[in-house]
DNA sequence: CTGAAAGCGCTAACAC
DNA sequence: GTGTTAGCGCTTTCAG
């Protein structure tokens, strides 16, 4: 009927008058159009899906403020744009196809994968998707933080403050191009001698971390220590303050993210904040720009970040 | 054809060879069955939403710990019953006809929302549904944690310290019958001296609320503090050492949750414990018996609650 | 136990 | 501008 156009925005297709007569009609009946016919009809679904990685233990989706953040910008952005979001944890590519596929997804993001994770995903070639904070997935678009740029604020930061005795700590041994970058920004700023600790992005790997660290702040051997999440710093000093060291006077310790913890625990967390709304935003639009084919080509886009300098760090001991 | 028998598991109305033949033919081809036209055909879309409420800002979806790890645990408990879950922010009922009908969802679980809120979204009549941590809804399935009981296990556990003079906050004024009970049964054990304040679940309350009560504390008129959330007790206790004062030996806070936010703020917290994952399963499970029609009438379950004894609670100053 | 036929609610060409 | 015609991919009676 006419009455499709009108529902589908055809102006142009149609008199202002019957335009006006079908509009009326809707609201009347309260008519709702139905997805699934839509889909079926149309091949486009408005449908995105969020892919995360099923960890062991089933809670974990979502374990990270970091993702969270992004999920709810993701989710408003997609919202304002008529389209609706599927949440999904997936392990495996059968999983990705029984959810790309099945659904007939117009596009999906993928968060919280190693690059290695993202390429064995296997995501179906020709699908818009966007992947945060990695870099593989072939031609697919990128959002991550300028962690070059957030490498070489924390050295900075830190030398700066006269530390000369550095380490950095993160999932240095996963391949994580997001990793390495800060790793090398640091060094940059920071110079050769900082040392690199693997360590899993989690507080409890953290407090392990921090126990394990103390001896050597406690020699003098150790200032500052730079973590590669909020919270893995938020573990560190825990460790450290539970063997009788203060931050930042014996040790300094920067995070990175500006998770909401980072202003809950004690001391206040210094950290590389970036800007997880408009991560989340952005996911969404590089994504719909690819859906309605509004961009040829996947686009990757740098999230800006900033020091936000509180208590956990301060000048390197005398 | 025979085929969709051997998809939707009918067997019985199909030789075991031909089954066979077919679960051959379907993985050599990588078939994937259609959703949308399964929807369409079927009446069953095996999509579940989960409804949060959108809050002024759009990234505050997922905004409280406890939701985001309840949210995890019904994700996972979907899928291993092969069904997707659809995250959505919601604010009127318009938006729940837009995400419910159009997509045919089978089912719906709140989460987020007072009870006020609940009515005014108007469900669908007949749709099955699951109301998170509030009681109104009409006939759908509830689940909350054991409230009277967390509350009387709060104030068993501040009296049993020797604490007399004793002050609850939270969002006593919404219409939450969730809060009203923790209200209730901590009055039972710690008697009807104790202040009520209200505040908002956040942190930023928090401390505004803990900076409000510094004076009181110092002059020896209150000695406990139990918060309905745990981050809203993570700020009362930094407005409080902000302000010179010390947790537990001047004043003991005790939280509801035991997020993991508990465990990163200084002092750690005490804190009513309940199982969110658990809760996310059951909201599932409540539901799932809804949509298959095991359950005829819609059932409710209360999560089990237990105290949680960190460092943020102690004996009752002399 | 297996196949044929109709239709779920909608869109998209194409005539009118 | 407006109505008509086929399907989209599947499930489901209902005959063979």
């Amino acid at each position: 009927m006419t009455v499709s156009n009108v529902v589908n925005g055809n102006r142009g297709r149609v008199s202002p008058a019957t335009a006006a007569r079908v509009e009326r009609a809707i609201a009347d009946l309260g008519y709702v159009p139905n997805a699934a016919a839509q889909s079926l009809a149309a091949r486009r679904t408005r449908l995105v899906g969020l892919l995360l990685p099923t960890g062991s233990d089933d809670a974990s989706l979502l374990a990270s403020p970091h993702d969270v953040a992004v999920t709810g910008a993701v989710e408003a952005a997609l919202r304002h744009r008529d389209h609706h979001l599927m949440l999904r944890g997936v392990g495996t590519a059968r999983q990705v196809q029984d959810s790309v596929r099945r659904w007939s997804l117009d596009g999906v993001v993928l968060m919280g994968f190693t690059d290695d994770e993202v390429g064995a995903l296997a995501l179906p070639a020709g699908l818009p998707a966007v992947v945060v904070d990695a870099t593989a997935g072939g031609p697919v678009a990128h959002v991550r933080s300028d962690d070059r740029a957030g490498g070489l604020l924390a050295g900075e930061h830190l030398t700066g403050l006269g530390h000369t005795r550095l380490l950095i700590c993160g999932p240095t041994e996963t391949t994580s191009r997001v990793v390495s970058e800060r790793v090398e920004g640091f060094r940059t700023a920071a110079g050769d001698r900082v040392q690199v600790v693997a360590a899993q992005t989690t507080y409890d790997d953290g407090v392990v971390l921090g126990t394990r660290l103390a001896p050597a702040v406690r020699a003098g051997d150790l200032t500052a220590i730079f973590a590669t999440a909020d919270i893995l710093a938020a573990g560190v000093i825990r460790g450290l303050t539970d063997h009788g060291l203060r931050v930042p006077e014996d040790v300094s310790v920067l995070g990175y993210d500006d998770a909401d913890l980072a202003r809950y625990v004690t001391p206040r967390l210094s950290t590389i904040a970036q800007d997880t709304t408009r991560k989340g935003q952005v996911a969404a639009e590089l994504l719909l720009e690819l859906i309605t084919g509004e961009a040829t080509e996947p686009r990757s886009e740098l999230i800006d970040v900033a020091l936000t300098a509180r208590e956990s760090t301060g000048p390197a001991p005398a």
